[in-house]
DNA sequence: GCCAACGTTGGC
DNA sequence: GCCAACGTTGGC
């Protein structure tokens, strides 16, 4: 099992409005590198769902429910998709300020790579994270 | 609004 | 294949 990081705009795509559609088609990546990542993605890997821009915070975890094919918004063939579904919001949101604190985040890629919107994540900093929306 | 960090494009 | 110019993302 493989642990990521997504990002999205709230103002585009928020939290709300994933789990009102209840699952995603994750569409639009047209970076080669978040790309590979998709592709990388398997079915019931873990997804921590970050907001951009607006709220700079991890706000919930979703799961990958199909894994990826061509994306239906271009007929580039280079591009794909998955799909995702929420699996929970968090209690307490992890805003990137507070990772940026702790030492223990300091290769973290969504600090490192700040500009990929499709991270891959280590499982042990995968755990500390969602240890911390519990908290 | 500014700027750093990248990625892409195109001229040579 | 190199590199300058430009565009985009996202934090501050």
């Amino acid at each position: 099992m493989n642990y990521w990081i997504v990002k999205s705009e709230p103002f585009k795509y928020s939290w709300d409005h994933f789990v009102k559609e209840k699952r995603s088609v994750w569409d639009g990546v047209r970076n080669y590198q978040a790309r590979n990542n998709l592709m990388a993605m398997k079915e019931n890997d873990l997804v921590l769902f970050y907001h951009s821009n607006e709220g700079k915070e991890v706000v919930g975890l979703a799961k990958v429910v199909r894994e990826h094919y061509p994306d239906p918004t271009t007929d580039d063939s280079r591009w794909v998709v998955v799909e995702l579904e929420p699996v929970e919001k968090f209690p307490k949101t992890v805003p990137l300020a507070r990772l940026k604190t702790d030492e223990r985040f300091q290769n973290l890629s969504l600090i490192r790579q700040s500009r990929l919107s499709v991270l891959p994540i280590r499982p042990e900093e995968f755990d500390l994270i969602v240890g911390l929306a519990h908290d």
